[in-house]
RNA sequence: GGUCCCUUCGUCUAUCGGUUAGGACGAGAGAUUUUCAUUCUCUAAAGAGCAGUUCGAUUCUGCUAGGGACUACCA
């Protein structure tokens, strides 16, 4: 009884992946890998005029940096393909003639423009059981006139037959059981004149029966034409193996009224796409989470948790983790709205766990771009500076407002002083005022003097030599010390962060800092 | 307009009839730190409304209000 689990996530190639989608893609992946099962990729590119180039190869490379392993699907191969849908025609086709010969479905020659005409003077106007005799389809006409115009060579869909009067339940997973009358259903069109294609609807369980798919984890958007597809089912005499639901809550946007939309991520400052995306036929450019600098691990941990959680307080959790304790029963019904603060504050704590060293590629790239040589000399800073953990000396208050550091791209403002030298002093920082009066220029002269004379410039070095005299005599050099090399008060431990510059910078810095201060 | 879904702090959410309604983000305050940050502590902040069921409702039912989705030869 217990079948096997087969789950898979559709997209259409009509653009870039949607954030919303991604986190759909996740819900899957999560279930299929906690119970064991297969995890499909399947394209549904069924609409002809929607189809945009680079798009399927966008969401493949989407989850490759995402890390979400699918088990068959397009570019993988499996046992129950093609995948693209475009490349199952012929399969539609037999379909949609076993529906044709078992009277759930009809032929109808309606062109687009005669209904349009028709919903422009009723706009509650619906082709179903009420309207169907009168238009023009193979239940109101003779066979004869339907061979005819077929034989002139007229266009003509293929629409579901929807008997009224019946209530059709959908099991929900996560909504428990959801009940439609099939009078407020229309007779939808099941195969398209104008591509030779299969609508969704279609396509979509045919595609899941032959897949043998067993759940269907999809967003709430699909819900309304859930009862349509079960009566697909039923039409097909596929109930028994028909897959289970859940529908997802939607994403929500962050502020004002209705879904996340593909529009709102940049207007709003964040991405609403996994990966930057250059559209090809405007050139506009959308943002994507990778080039912001997220740590996908960081962005799946945050998606998971909008419209899902374990049940208890644990928030950060590794996407093994997730595999173990997902609960589809346990995701909420309602949208989700989409706080992208949020989303920052994890990679800010995916960031902070990571090995240092684990940035130095991207923080290579950094200090590439801003003009620091690539030496080994530099090579082997950058390494130091990740050992001194730069991570725990991060900004913060500029002024009234507190800032973490969230990604490796912050990093540089609140440590190029270990690269650079303070170009110029702003007196009116506050650190600076405070910590550089009169008297301190003599008493960095003398500093400088006593580091001249360390021989073991070492954290411990320096300690011995510089400790006791401040002791002696009372003087305190460590802030004006910190002015001198940093430029304003940040940074870590002064001996530190000399024994990192060494000798001749440390002092040099603080020269200068006496001549121009 | 019609159909369906939904409704706990500003946001994401916990609670599966009995709790001082918990956590996290964000906000505010403080402690620690020779600086900044990290870290830690604390504070403010919620059951949409109205009925009903019940000894007892945030939790169950109904209605109202609000939000959302769908309503194509798009998915």
């Amino acid at each position: 009884m217990e079948r096997k689990v087969r789950v898979r996530f559709a997209p259409s190639p009509t653009g870039p992946l949607h954030i919303g989608g991604v986190r759909t893609a996740l819900y899957n992946y999560l279930f299929a890998k906690q119970h064991g099962g297969d995890l499909i990729f399947r394209i549904e590119d069924t609409d002809s005029t929607r189809f945009v180039p680079g798009a399927e190869e966008y969401i493949i490379e989407s989850f490759k940096w995402l890390g979400i392993q699918f088990d068959e699907g397009v570019s993988l191969g499996g046992d129950y393909g093609p995948y693209r849908q475009s490349e199952r025609k012929d399969i539609y086709k037999k379909y949609v003639q076993m529906l044709l010969d078992n009277g759930k479905a009809y032929i109808a020659f309606d062109t687009p423009e005669e209904l349009d005409a028709k919903r422009s003077e009723n706009e509650n106007f619906q082709y179903d059981a009420s309207t169907r005799m009168q238009m023009r389809n193979s239940l109101s006409m003779s066979s004869d006139e339907v061979a005819a115009l077929i034989a002139a060579g007229h266009q003509y869909v293929v629409r579901f037959r929807i008997d009224p009067g019946r209530d059709v339940v959908v099991h929900d997973i996560i909504r428990g059981d959801v009940s439609i009358n099939t009078s407020v259903l229309d007779d939808k069109v099941l195969y398209k004149s104008a591509d030779n294609l299969p609508t969704y609807h279609l396509a979509n369980i045919v595609d899941d029966h032959l897949m043998e798919v067993s759940h269907v984890i999809r967003g709430e958007e699909w819900l309304p034409s859930s009862p349509l597809h079960v009566l697909l089912y039923e039409a097909f005499g596929w109930q028994d193996t028909m897959p289970r639901f859940a529908h997802l809550p939607l994403l929500l946007k962050p502020v004002g009224n209705g879904k996340l939309s593909k529009r709102d991520g940049d207007k709003l400052g964040f991405p609403v796409f996994p990966l930057e995306w250059h559209d090809p036929q405007s050139g506009n450019v959308s943002s994507g989470y990778r080039e912001k600098g997220y740590l996908p691990e960081a962005l799946m941990n945050f998606l998971a948790l909008l419209g899902w959680n374990p049940g208890n307080d644990q928030e950060v959790m590794s996407l093994d983790e997730m595999v173990r304790l997902f609960d589809l029963s346990k995701c909420s019904k309602a949208g989700a709205r989409f706080d992208y603060i949020k989303g920052i504050w994890f990679n800010h704590q995916y960031l902070l766990r990571k090995d240092p060293l684990e940035w130095t590629p991207e923080f290579d790239a950094i200090l590439r771009a801003n003009g620091i040589e690539s030496t080994p000399e530099r090579e082997a800073k950058v390494v130091g500076m990740m050992r001194l953990k730069v991570i725990e000396y991060t900004d913060g208050n500029n002024n009234k407002k507190k800032r973490n550091i969230s990604f490796v791209s912050d990093l540089w403002p609140l440590c190029k002083f270990f690269f650079v030298a303070p170009v110029t002093y702003d007196k009116e920082d506050k650190f600076v005022r405070k910590n550089w009066g009169e008297d301190t220029p003599d008493m960095m002269r003398q500093l400088a003097e006593r580091l001249q004379g360390v021989e073991d410039f070492t954290v411990d070095g320096m300690k011995a030599a510089i400790d006791p005299w401040a002791e002696q005599t009372g003087l305190r050099p460590w802030n004006a010390w910190r002015v001198a090399l940093v430029g304003t008060g940040q940074g870590p431990d002064m001996y530190e962060l000399s024994a990192f510059l060494g000798k001749d910078e440390t002092i040099s810095r603080i020269n200068t800092a006496i001549a121009r201060l």
